[in-house]
RNA sequence: GGUGUCGUAGCCAAGUGGUAAGGCAGGGCUCUGCAAAAGCCCCAUACGCCGGUUCAAAUCCGGCCGACACCUCCA
């Protein structure tokens, strides 16, 4: 069995090989740590975490990068704007604030650590050496002490956006005379700065900061020394940044760069774009105030198919909440089932197990592989019906495996205990439902329904069981 | 204007030539003093509209309508 990937430059879903047998190297784009990420910047971060995830569930070996953009002009202008004669230690500590952001973020949302966050800032040097290997190949050419990429120069230039480009509008939204380039849809590989501004580094380019694009080309090369097999990103990232980051890297080094471009669609807002330009978007930390779940929000970015726009709606939050509680309960079910001493073993869930990795390698197809689990628990919960939560040690063993299997991609049993509402009961409310079940044993049902609904202004819920009464959280 | 994507049940969402996965909601049942919770079962003759190809189309082709995205910083 083997992955096949849509591959935006093929517009095809092809058969995955990677360069190295059994390794996998991936780089995805990741945040400018200017402001906090919204939850549809989150997407593309699921989306690399399932990807990752995948890959390793088949026993492959993952190198992975996410890039952190800590230099800008949106994170300049935010040092600037906090302190007009900032330095570079500024400009650090104000990115610093949002990556600690960030890594709460990515923590929160159970997404895997990848295994190299290379951060633009420290890697100037090498974004140098990149553009003069371009200026020793002819492409650059300087203006006003800037440098900018020539993509007549790249033939193949457009070959991932398929863009054409003499069909590229001009003159109605650029402003054609401003521009100092000679053809304005060159790009930027070093902005000159005025000596006096201290946001710069001094460089054999001189006194400046590198263009955007420039720093994935390079740090990609310094991580991995070579092409690498998977670029990830957003949808919006395909042109130019990662049509200029292949004009760049493969101008300078004349080889291929990357083998597949992964790109994950939009989440939207009201069937827009959810973007900071539009201020139609919610933080994780907007959501999580509101009361809404990690688990509900990792469930709900990750289980449409990532090449699908997502439409976001607080009710498409609680309905993935409730998904994510039938998936948790019924393993804290399983997980709490007692054992009985007999050898034999009335189901198998084998073929879940494999239709679920089965449908993650047809191109990550969440949505599939996440019915394979839904039918799965619905066997688990006949059973445990059936044998009134007493297992024998295989079937007990058979499922949880199951679930940790499944969870080495979905993520979810972290938040278990959170959907394990009987802890944590204030003392007052324990004494409450004592009395109840001493009610009920006298049959005074009318005292007995009395207490409950006490306890249920209380916002919990009572819950009787062969076992006992229970009080849930609501 | 160029390049694409999408339109499937009340809602979310797979399927892309062989007769509609899954989730939420809803209904029924089991359990219960009654409830609740939980579980099980049921729930689209139908895939934006109109034509065409085919033994067979949600799936391919053509047209139309609607929505969105990229072409500008953006995941």
């Amino acid at each position: 069995m083997s992955f096949y990937f849509y591959n935006t430059e093929t517009r095809k879903k092809e058969l995955f090989s990677s360069l190295k047998e059994g390794e996998v190297r991936i780089y995805s784009c990741g945040p400018t740590v200017y402001d906090y990420a919204h939850i549809g910047n989150f997407r593309s971060y699921i989306f690399a975490d399932v990807l990752r995830r995948a890959l390793k569930l088949a026993s492959l070996r993952v190198f992975h990068a996410l890039n952190i953009t800590d230099v800008d002009d949106k994170t300049i202008q935010g040092t600037l704007q906090k302190k007009p004669e900032a330095t570079l230690e500024d400009l650090r500590e104000h990115t610093a604030f949002y990556s600690r952001a960030f890594w709460d973020d990515l923590r929160i949302l159970n997404i895997e650590p990848f295994d190299f966050y290379p951060h633009a800032t420290e890697n100037i040097e090498v974004m140098v050496d990149l553009i003069q290997k371009l200026k020793e190949k002819g492409l650059a050419y300087e203006v006003d002490g800037s440098l900018y990429y020539p993509i007549a120069k790249f033939p193949e230039y457009g070959r991932l956006s398929h863009i054409d480009l003499s069909q590229v509008k001009t003159g109605t939204r650029y402003r054609t005379d401003e521009y100092t380039k000679d053809d304005i849809r060159d790009f930027v590989l070093w902005k000159a700065e005025p000596r006096d501004f201290r946001l710069a580094w001094d460089t054999p380019l001189g006194h400046g900061r590198p263009g955007w694009h420039i720093e994935c080309s390079a740090m990609i090369r310094r991580i991995f020394q070579g092409p690498i097999d998977i670029h990830t990103g957003g949808v919006d990232l395909i042109f130019p940044h990662h049509e200029n980051e292949i004009a760049q890297s493969e101008g300078a080094y004349g080889k291929p760069f990357v083998r597949y471009w992964l790109h994950c669609e939009h989440l939207l807002v009201n069937g827009r774009k959810m973007s900071k330009s539009e201020g139609n978007f919610y933080t994780l930390r907007d959501l999580l105030q509101k009361g809404y779940h990690p688990a509900a929000i990792r469930y709900f970015l990750m289980a449409t198919h990532y090449r699908q726009k997502l439409n976001f709606t607080l009710a498409a939050l609680d309905q993935s909440k409730e998904a994510v509680r039938r998936i948790l309960q019924t393993y804290l079910r399983s997980q709490k089932a007692k054992t009985e001493e007999k050898d034999d073993k009335k189901l198998a869930l084998s073929n879940y197990r494999e239709g679920f990795l089965r449908e993650l390698q047809d191109d990550l197809n969440m949505p599939r592989a996440l019915a394979h689990v839904f039918e799965a628990l619905r066997q688990i919960n006949a059973l445990l019906d059936e044998k009134e939560d007493v297992l024998t040690h295989a079937e007990k063993q058979e499922i949880l495996s199951f679930f940790q299997y499944i969870d080495r991609v979905l993520g979810l049993l972290v938040y278990a205990h959170d959907f394990d509402y009987r802890q944590d009961i204030p003392p007052e409310l324990m004494e409450l439902l004592q009395k109840r079940t001493e009610a009920r044993k006298k049959k005074d049902f009318v005292l007995a329904d009395l207490l409950r609904e006490k306890i249920s202004s209380q916002g919990y819920r009572v819950v009787d069981t062969k076992e006992g009464s229970f009080l849930e959280k609501v």
